[in-house]
DNA sequence: TACAACTAGACAGAATATCTGTCTAATGTG
DNA sequence: CACATTAGACAGATATTCTGTCTAGTTGTA
């Protein structure tokens, strides 16, 4: 089969296999009792980084604009999921730090997404998915410039 | 690079891909002068089949609920993009199909599609883009069980 | 056939998420 | 130092999505 002809399954592939991801992970959170928290909320506390990020920064990395970005914040603050402290290095900036609270649902979703590695490794073969996972990654230099 | 130590980035990389497909396909259509569709919008009628598709069937596929995927489709057919024709297998339900109107669009995101995988196959080889699929597609057996 | 269970989709109402535009403070640059 | 840029806050409007309920049509089965 021709790259050609995959055009046209393309995006349902890649969207698919993400959604079935996000679904699982978001779920395993949920069966642990964490009910506090709505799938936009969890798409942006799961790209916070273990020192912190900034609004602007999760706003890119979700696609989603800054305001959009800081309103899910601002949810997850009440919530308790998220902490902001000033970012030293820029008196502009705030950086949006994980908090203890946060660390069971940080777990329930890693858990799950190794779960769903294995399943998939299962049926694939290992190989072949680590193979998939490179080439992903290489096309990263094109699919997300800025990083 | 054992297949656990990628569980991290598994999510951002399908996450970051698909998106970026998404984005250029959706400007693409902007680009061809095409602006009174939204992303929502788009997303939904990009799964019409050729011989007309449920709005149970598309609310399954783009993952919302029957409500959300008629509402866009409501829209979609004020806009012209779309029709509904009874189902004569079942008359409670009907199809969604494209209409000529939808066809300029259809071709911009198409012709931009083709674009980006000569680019992927250009960054990373076309036979490694083409195991990548291969393997996208043997995975839908589990992420997309009732395909 | 008759009846229960299920499915497609419409309708109503509410909550969430998202955007555009504007503003201030802080930073970087020539 | 002026000027452009950046981080994020604030306000207001719109779009998206959900839960719940309802009717008509279909399907499986005794």
């Amino acid at each position: 089969m021709t790259v050609l002809r995959q055009q046209q399954e393309l995006g349902v592939l890649l969207f698919v296999a993400n959604r079935f991801l996000e679904q699982r992970a978001y779920d395993a959170v949920v069966a642990a009792g964490i009910t506090d928290i709505t799938v936009a909320q969890a798409r942006v506390a799961s790209r916070v980084g273990p020192h912190g990020t900034r609004v602007s920064d999760l706003a890119e990395q979700a696609r989603v604009t800054k305001q959009t970005a800081a309103y899910l914040v601002e949810q997850l603050e009440s919530a308790g999921y998220v902490e902001r402290v000033p970012d030293p290095t820029d008196r502009r900036a705030r950086l949006v730090r994980l908090t203890a609270h946060a660390q069971p649902a940080v777990e329930a979703a890693g858990a799950e997404l190794a779960r769903v590695l294995e399943e998939w490794a299962a049926h694939v073969g290992e190989e072949r998915l680590t193979a998939m996972f490179e080439t992903l990654r290489d096309l990263r230099e094109l699919t997300d410039p800025w990083r």
